[in-house]
DNA sequence: AATACGTGGTA
DNA sequence: TTACCAAGTAT
């Protein structure tokens, strides 16, 4: 007499079959696939929407389609790539990276997890996001999807956000299979983002609802709203935008703070003085811009020119052409206000 | 451990 | 309008 075993599914199991005929078709890093162009993928993703990466990352694998063709890449343009997507720190890591890459790595992206966290930008999740997808090797991740799809899979939502934290690469380490690896973390992603939604989950049509431990019973997440509302602080910035009819005058911003390395109006009041003086034509206007952390409030003169000239300062600055604007790495107010002068 | 770091979309 | 949040990392 043989006894049936009841096994229970795994969760790998279910998500790599879902994945098989219900994964998102048509994003762009999943065709021809490369290390390298995972990295950029990856970084790209970080903190931000598939939707607002897709013409980012078609633009920057379109200029630099290799590792290769990136290692003569100035940070200047890559930054330029960037622009408008935000968290800026990232397009300078990516330069660092592929410096460290061409210094110490002979010219090779690594394909290995200890060298991919050795360089900067690249944390845990990336590089197993990297180490799964471009080499389809045994490495578990932690985005957003993930965490939302195992802590409700798991029901720890309650924890602490760090315990919680813990606990979460916990499971997604037992989770990750050792054969598949690709068609899981891709999966559990999608499954995350068209299913175990954020709000209003399809647990109907969830391939893992027979496992999941919060299955039609998801309740909105209460750990966050005892947080104490601090009010952000405000930041004023007077800028003054020298133009032509065709040319803006910009200097870059080496402040470690926001916006570093990005070109700006001039934030010096000592130059603004001087700038008046020749000016045929002056506007002031006022915007306000929020950041993640600080409410900004800018002022910006515009001064109008007939002729771009030279002046005397100890920053970098450039005379950027309307046509080269897309050339250039600015924040995405910035170049708004620009683009309506 | 908590915070800095951008932007656009959504309710 | 305000507030939250999205393929996290570095400090």
């Amino acid at each position: 007499m043989s006894k049936i075993i009841q096994v229970k599914d795994r969760l790998s199991d279910l998500v790599i079959e879902w994945y098989r005929s219900h994964g998102r078709e048509g994003l762009p890093w999943r065709k021809n696939i490369t290390p390298y162009k995972i990295w950029i993928s990856e970084i790209m993703l970080q903190q931000t929407q598939v939707k607002t990466v897709i013409p980012y990352y078609l633009r920057f694998i379109k200029t630099y389609p290799t590792f290769n063709s990136l290692i003569l890449a100035s940070e200047d343009q890559i930054i330029a790539l960037w622009s408008g997507l935000g968290f800026y720190r990232r397009a300078k890591n990516i330069y660092n990276a592929k410096e460290q890459i061409k210094n110490s790595f002979n010219k090779k992206f690594p394909d290995n997890f200890d060298d991919l966290m050795s360089l900067p930008g690249i944390g845990e999740s990336t590089a197993g996001a990297i180490m799964s997808i471009a080499y389809n090797k045994s490495y578990p991740i932690l985005d957003a999807n993930v965490k939302r799809v195992l802590g409700r899979y798991s029901n720890v939502t309650k924890e602490s956000a760090s315990k919680k934290n813990k606990v979460l690469w916990e499971i997604s380490r037992k989770e990750t299979p050792v054969n598949n690896v690709f068609d899981y973390t891709q999966g559990v992603m999608d499954l995350g983002s068209t299913i175990c939604k954020p709000k209003d989950p399809l647990c109907a049509q969830c391939p893992i609802a027979s496992i999941c431990d919060s299955a039609f019973t998801i309740i909105a997440d209460s750990s966050k709203k005892e947080k104490i509302k601090k009010d952000k602080s405000q930041v004023n910035i007077n800028f003054t935008l020298a133009h032509t009819d065709n040319e803006y005058l910009l200097f870059k911003r080496n402040e470690k703070t926001f916006w570093e390395g990005l070109w700006l109006p001039s934030e010096q009041p000592k130059i603004h003085k001087i700038f008046k003086k020749k000016s045929c034509g002056e506007v002031h206007i006022n915007r306000k811009h929020k950041l993640t952390h600080l409410d900004l409030n800018m002022s910006i003169t515009l001064l109008r020119y007939n002729n771009s000239f030279d002046i005397n300062s100890n920053s970098e600055y450039r005379w950027v052409k309307k046509i080269d604007i897309n050339n250039v790495g600015m924040p995405a107010p910035i170049k708004k206000i620009i683009l309506e002068i």
